[in-house]
Formats: C-alpha cells, structure tokens, sequence
DNA sequence: TCAATATATCAAAATTTTTTGCTGAATCAT
DNA sequence: ATGATTCAGCAAAAAATTTTGATATATTGA
C-alpha cells in the first residue's frame, strides 16, 4: 500500500494471499489506525494513514537509549 | 533498559516477571541484536544497542506511504 | 431476474509465541 | 565444603495469533 490505494482483490494476486484472509488483516490494520479505506461499487480500496506513522516514529523514538545509557554502554568492550 | 543496562535481577523485580521468562526475551533480543550483555560475577548485565535503532527507524521510513501515495490518499474523503 | 464478482464475517483448525516449572552450572560468602 | 544466589536452557502447558473453509451480503452486467 506504500505506493498507493489498492482494492482487496489486487491485493489478494499481488500478495498471492486467500481473501479472508486479508480481509482480517486488513480490519486490524483499519481498527488500528493505520489504514484507511472506501467502499466503490463492488470493490474496497485500502490506503496507508501517514498518520500512523507519525506514531511509529514517536514510539521508535521513545524506545531510544539515552545519551547517558549510550556513553555507558560504548565504554565498555562487549562482543 | 532505555535508562542503561541491568542485571537480570534488577529486571524481575521491575518487571515482576519469573527469571526464566526474562532469560527467553533476553535471548531473542540479544540474538535480534537488540541488546547487548556482560557478564560480571553472579550477574548478567543486559543494555540496549543504539545501533538496533537505526535499522528500526530505516525500516518505519521505508513503511512510510510515498508523497504520491499521500496525495492520493489526502484528495479523499474518507471516514 | 440470474449469474458472477468482491468482500466481510465467523467458527474451527493450525501455527506460533509465551509462560511456567524444573534442572543444572557458575559464582560468591561463610 | 556448604548453602545461597544468579542465570541459562529445556520441555510441557497455556495463550495468542493466523489461516482456512464456509456462508452471507451487496453490486454489477447480461
């Protein structure tokens, strides 16, 4: 979906995928925030929420070391 | 580990988790390379790699949806 | 209207991950 | 030495996640 909105039946060919299948994954990732999606016609469009993102990057960051955490562990000789 | 490294001890206290179930995480982590470990006497020091936030910010990026992409998206009106 | 297509949903099955309880090795203090 | 402490490893149990197969609904075109 990085590239652009994709209808669930494109997904099931590309990701060679049964379509149940996606279909729940892609509620969880609905319910989650991270995708969006539309109804039109027969077909269901998915797209990625750069939104979620932004609290991807934000959780990355707060796993981080510390500075201090990162001095103390580069004076030391590890394997 | 984000305030510096601990002893597996240090960590089932904080944690309020069994001994073992840390020495299993511990293990995944340390061979994901996520973090690293000392020893010293009775302890096993554990810390976290600066190093496995890297490849963890560069793998969001590369989640991240294109500008076209976002484009896209953004002409919607979605729910 | 009828058949085909796209999708959601659900329960059961399969798989994966996590936790627990136990054992054994190593270290340290007495 | 002995006993206590710290930790790794393992197998069995428990829990969580994912997949599958079936069914139901809605849309479209003939």
């Amino acid at each position: 979906l990085k590239n652009g909105e994709r209808c669930v039946c494109d997904l099931t060919d590309l990701l060679d995928a049964a379509q149940s299948r996606l279909s729940f994954h892609l509620k969880v990732l609905r319910e989650a925030g991270i995708v969006g999606c539309r109804k039109e016609g027969r077909w269901a469009y998915y797209w990625l929420r750069p939104e979620a993102f932004e609290i991807l990057d934000e959780a990355a960051k707060d796993l981080h070391p510390t500075k201090a955490a990162v001095r103390a562990s580069q004076a030391q000789c590890c394997e």
